[in-house]
DNA sequence: CGTCTATTTGAATGTACTCAAAAGCGGTGG
DNA sequence: CCACCGCTTTTGAGTACATTCAAATAGACG
């Protein structure tokens, strides 16, 4: 499995030397998972976090009824975890599964803590990485509470054209919060 | 104005020495707003992040119909700034209002670049605020999903009791994506 | 005290949901 | 290769949740 995609996903941020990519590199645990496959499944310590290298990944909560919100989709270079329990090393909240077959390289808790002693550049990486993830999901906060269904379904397809194609509809009306059924009659009026 | 509270908010997550203290509180600008002043007003460059001192401010967001959306309260011993215009030096599009009159201390970008050089247990620092900010963000994104708007109501009162006490229900109704009437009927049926 | 805004109440409406049934589609095994 | 199974998507009827608009009442503030 590559460590390209990785290495210039860092670089887009920090500068590392040889040496300390080739340490980093250590840390990561490439794995590869089947379509369907749960990364992390909810009430399992989060341990990892991952970046994903290719295919697609989704993080969904279950509600006490059992109707799923999709909190993420995740594309190759992006990087997920359940975050409040990664850190706190707390039971999952979220589930995250392999939507298409994907490699994974997983990053845990203990040795990401030891990286931000052994090279402090790490804590400007996931500063970044941290306001990066924090603006967006301000920005969709602002989304649900401002736009319709409609808007909101029209702005996640000009946004997220790759996975637009990729999930079902179910998964996207999960993660516009109405259900698959009133996504439909959206997708019906043109 | 007191600068101990922001200095205890720091020693939550870094240790500075006496010099970087003093470093860091030189950068900051004090300032007092009066009720319903506006710290931040959309369309203008939003050059400050602001910690809270004292009082209460709230960040909303004015749609084209000229809906407001309150994406946070922000108390004593809070940060808050438009995030995203913040870090790319944008106009906002967010305003920041002060709800009471509050005391705000200002660091400006500029001197946060510089900071990040001249004492990098910052880089650290803001990395765990940042975390903390997506973790919150990202739970109101499920809670908006996966509860109704009740449910949200009791959670919002239960979560932040100061707040609650201290702003209108329109305000409250616009953080919940409710209107101020159906909020008036939630809170009627008892 | 008067004015302005917030809150409550109610009627009419619209947006989105539930439930049910039918149609479509993809994968699996005979 | 086709038939079947399970899941997704569509469609529609009935319903519930939340909005709009309007008017009355209550509170806050100069």
């Amino acid at each position: 499995m590559s460590f390209d995609p990785i290495l210039s996903n860092l670089r887009k941020h920090i500068a590392l030397s040889p040496a300390e990519e080739t340490y980093f590199v250590s840390l990561l645990k490439p794995k590869r998972f089947q379509k369907k496959e749960f990364i992390l499944k909810e009430g399992q310590v989060c341990k990892h976090i991952n970046f994903v290298n290719s295919g697609l990944l989704r993080a969904f909560y279950l509600n006490q009824e059992n109707k799923e919100s999709t909190i993420m989709f995740a594309i190759s270079d992006w990087w997920v975890t359940d975050m409040h329990c990664f850190l706190e090393e707390k039971p999952a909240m979220l589930n995250i599964q392999s939507v298409s077959e994907s490699e994974v390289l997983q990053l845990s808790k203990i040795d990401l803590d030891h990286l931000y002693i052994e090279i402090p550049k790490f804590e400007r990486f996931f500063r970044i990485l941290m306001q990066n993830a924090y603006v967006r999901e301000q920005l969709r906060v602002i989304q649900n509470l401002s736009l319709s269904a409609e808007e909101r379904y029209h702005n996640f397809l000009a946004k997220y054209p790759q996975i637009g194609s990729q999930v079902t509809q179910k998964q996207i009306a999960s993660y516009l919060g109405i259900t698959p059924e009133f996504l439909s009659v959206i997708r019906g009026q043109k």
